[in-house]
Formats: structure tokens, sequence, C-alpha cells
DNA sequence: ACAAGTTGTGATAGGTCGATCAATAATCAG
DNA sequence: CTGATTATTGATCGACCTATCACAACTTGT
């Protein structure tokens, strides 16, 4: 992947600008908003530091860039698994299932936790919350649940986030096992006690 | 209380880890672990950024300690709430009432983000997560409250911890209102639908 | 082959970083 | 009052930070 763009002398800035993007959520993700450097991130991409400001006007909105990429691919990923859904009880479920593929990108993962650390960023975090927000409010009109479900959910995503992140997955475990026996009481046998 | 600090020349070693302490949890709550200068933390704890070393071994022992603190503070608000409960669903109800009481320290809530975000640096990551796992066990301990109810009790406080940080207690707010109504439905209307 | 436009870099400024160590100042034991 | 202990700082090292700007190298249209 690296080896192929490293290989092509010039490339479009709209190449490059996704190139720099894929690296900086890697680099942000493990230094932080505040300490991961431009030079560093343009390490990553395989090019010159200065080059990253020739395509970012600076750092807070390579960083915001990001940001979108990263809610972007969530996004998606809820509105295909909410496509085929029966009923509003499918939608929620079959979002639910993407949890194990949302949370298998680790430095997604860490990134987000990132973005969320760097509230006192007041400019990020007015972005971040408009994205939070609006992904909360998609959720819930794409499945039709109830605000306590729909907080129940993202609830949910954020214990998988932070015991994924720290590697205590034993943690969460339970949660997985209520959404799969909801799905699974018709078929298999009920839990006992 | 600053104030207090700068008159006295001469402290001992434990007030003044104490005083950096607080100035750390401060710093890294807003600029991240990596960002959070020694500099910064001295000047806020009144004292010359050497003397932070002749305190604490290291910038990531001092982290460690800081987290520590804030954590020992969220332990301790558990005990005193679940101190009178007269059964398991009262201790975990009670301990849920405390989480308005622990969000309101802006300081402490985004030093647990910067605590889970900072989990790529792998000794971090341990006693975070290590912390993390021994909390969830005392509230199963001393709650009684079953695996599920207990994840789901982390689980809400994860979601009011991150959606305060961004200030958008709206995402959250089903979830207080789902609590309250459990306690109050012996003399309260019942929700309608 | 030449001009114009785009892609990309080197040099650099002005500042901050964690950490070490010798040296100073206050306190205390006798 | 003296000597030992403890608290505290100034100076410093080598490295790194974001951002700017002039300039080089490549591509394209003609």
């Amino acid at each position: 992947m690296t080896l192929e763009a490293a290989a092509r002398p010039r490339q479009s800035a709209e190449e490059r600008r996704e190139q720099v993007i894929e690296a900086a959520i890697r680099e942000f993700a493990e230094a932080g908003y505040n300490a991961a450097s431009t030079a560093a991130i343009a390490k990553r991409a395989g090019i010159s530091q200065p080059y990253i400001y020739a395509l970012f006007p600076s750092k807070q909105d390579l960083f915001l860039a990001v940001h979108d990429r990263v809610q972007g691919q969530i996004r998606a990923t809820f509105r295909d698994a909410a496509r085929g859904a029966v009923d509003t009880a499918d939608a929620l479920h079959r979002m639910g299932q993407t949890y194990p593929e949302l949370i298998s990108d680790r430095f997604a993962l860490l990134f987000q936790l990132q973005a969320y650390a760097a509230a006192s960023e007041p400019e990020i975090r007015r972005h971040v919350a408009r994205g939070f927000k609006s992904l909360v409010d998609e959720v819930a009109r794409v499945s039709g649940a109830t605000p306590l479900e729909v907080a129940q959910y993202f609830a949910a995503g954020m214990l998988a986030s932070v015991t994924t992140v720290l590697e205590i997955p034993e943690v969460c475990a339970p949660l997985w096992a209520e959404k799969l026996g909801e799905s699974a009481d018709a078929t298999a046998d009920p839990a006992p006690g």
C-alpha cells in the first residue's frame, strides 16, 4: 500500500490528502491531538513536513478532516447494516452487530477517544459534539427506536470502545451476551436462573 | 488555596506532592498525557520545573499517581453511597445517583478520558485497565448485581462522561429519566406509551 | 521547445520539551 | 551555635515543535 504510493513520483493533491488523512488517523490516535507532530504524520504519508500545509490550512483543520473521515465510515457501516431491516427492533439489532467490525479498527477507535479527550479545544469540541449528536439522531431516525433504546445503544458502544482499547473485553461481554440472547431466544434454550 | 501555599516558604515533600497532583490533574486533563508539560504543571503548583523530578521519578509516574488519586475519589464516592443500602437493587441505584456528582468535576472527567486515550503507552494501558477492572469488580461485589446490570451501569457512566465533556447532555438524558422512573414509579405516574 | 500551472522540498525562525546536576536556602537535632 | 538533613532552584543539553517562504521538479497545453 505505502509501496505503491512511494513508487509514483507525483500524485494529485486529492490523492495526497487521502494518504495524509490515513497517516494522520494513526498518528493522532497514538499521540493525541496536541502531541501528534506534523513531521511524524508527513513521514508516515511519505511526504515532506511542509507539504502538509499545502494540503491542509492547519493542524487543527487536518484533525477535523480526519474526524469527518472516521465518523463517515461509522455512518456508512450503520446505514449498510440497517438497509435490509424488517422492523425497528431488527434495525437496531443489525446495527449492534456491526460493533465487532467497528471496534476491530484499533486506530479509528483510539482516534475517537482522542477526539473526545481533545474537547478542551473549543473548536474541536463543537465539531465533535455536532457530529456525535447528528449520528445519534440518524440512528434514532433510521431505527425508529425510542430515545431510551438509542441512548442504551450508544452507551454500550462507549463501554465497548473503552474496554477494547484497555484490552479488558470481559467487562463488556455481558452486554454482547444479552444482545445475542435476544435474537437467539426463539431458536436456542433460554438462559437458566 | 494557592495563596496559602505560596505564602509558606518550605513545605514537606508530601504536601508538595499533593499540590503537584492537584495541578497535574488539570494540566493532563486539558493537554493530554504526551502534550502536558512538566513546566506547566510546576507553574500551576507554584514550584520550579526541576523540583517535579525530586517528587516524582518521571512524567509517567506522575500521570499514574494522578490516575490513582482520581480513581480513589470515585471508589470512595461509590463506597459511601452504597453504605446504607437495604438490598442489592438499592445499592446500585444509590451509586447511580452519585453520577451527577462525579461528572460535575470537569477536570477529573477529562482526565479519565485522557487516561483511556493514552492507552498506546503500554504501561499506562496496563495501569488504567487494572484500575478499571478492579473498580468494576468492587461495584459488582458491593452491589451484588448481575454482570449484565454492572456492565449496563458502567456503560451508562461512559456515555454520561463523553456527553458531558462534549456538552450534549440531551443525548444521555433518557438514561437518567429511566433511573429516576425506576425509583419513583411507586409514587409518581407511570410513563405513557 | 516554451510558458504556465501544479506538485513538492530545504532552510529556517522562534519557541518548548523532559530530564540531570551542582548549588543554595531553610529547618532540625544536638 | 554547629553540623546534618531536607527542600528548592538555576543552568543547561539535545531534540523537537508549528508554520512560512522561496525555490525546485515535474506535467501539460500549444
